[in-house]
DNA sequence: TTTAGTGTCATAATACACTATGACAGTATA
DNA sequence: TATACTGTCATAGTGTATTATGACACTAAA
């Protein structure tokens, strides 16, 4: 896989997890790849991996059975959509705000992402 | 100066130069902060502040005069605003889909995105 | 019971960002 | 000339992310 020069892999796992969740690629109770499968995987060794994990027990959206591997926890998709909902509206959006209008970009500029915002309005629930 | 954990400190610096320029708080053949003065006001070593003056004086945004110190070069804040513009819109545009898509934010929950938009559409040149 | 798969822990080594200092050459000013 | 600024370079130390391995307990299945 490829990583972010400027950010930790070990947080880029996690987000990675955390993303197939919240695409119901995962789904609550199924079994998420084994530490060290996944260290195959990314190419990355398995101590990053378990970091990952371990990151993710704390936050409560996987939990692990003894001797069988981590499972995606109950209400993980729905606690993930709040907590990552929170986070990109107080962390993320105003550093975007910024530089938009630092940068001046307008809705020409931006076409792409007002369309996205749109089509979200025309879905239910 | 607070810094972002999971950013490089030499990255940031660059940043918040950068934004200076980009707002217009210090223009093109004007002296920036010298390398010890910012790192004194940043609480940070000066060799980290030495390591983004180099990178930015790599990028063209600033140059050196032997023995005075740092100004910012002609053209920095037209060719900041292109490189800028571009890293946004091809880098970090799409990331920010992404997310808008997965949590399923709409034109309410992103009404100031919009509005900041809208303003720059009003905006003459 | 044996085998192969889980996570977990400990240890050591490597890479790199950042810090802490000292020293030096160039420039402006008193 | 002397002083106080500039940037620059070198050196050493610290913290931490990441890697590399080995060993161990637990579970499932042959």
């Amino acid at each position: 896989m490829e990583f972010n020069e400027s950010k930790n892999i070990f947080l880029q796992i996690r987000d990675w997890v955390a993303d197939q969740i919240l695409q119901g690629k995962i789904v609550a109770g199924e079994k998420i790849p084994s530490v060290r499968e996944l260290a195959v995987e990314m190419e990355v060794n398995r101590n990053t991996v378990m970091r990952s994990y371990s990151l993710m027990e704390e936050e409560g959206i996987i939990e692990n059975k003894r001797g069988i591997g981590f499972f995606v926890a109950t209400d993980a998709k729905r606690n993930l959509l709040k907590m990552q909902k929170q986070t990109f509206l107080s962390d993320e959006l105003p550093s975007i705000l910024h530089q938009i209008e630092v940068l001046k970009l307008n809705s020409v500029d931006l076409q792409i992402l007002i369309q996205t915002i749109q089509s979200n309005d025309h879905e239910n629930q």
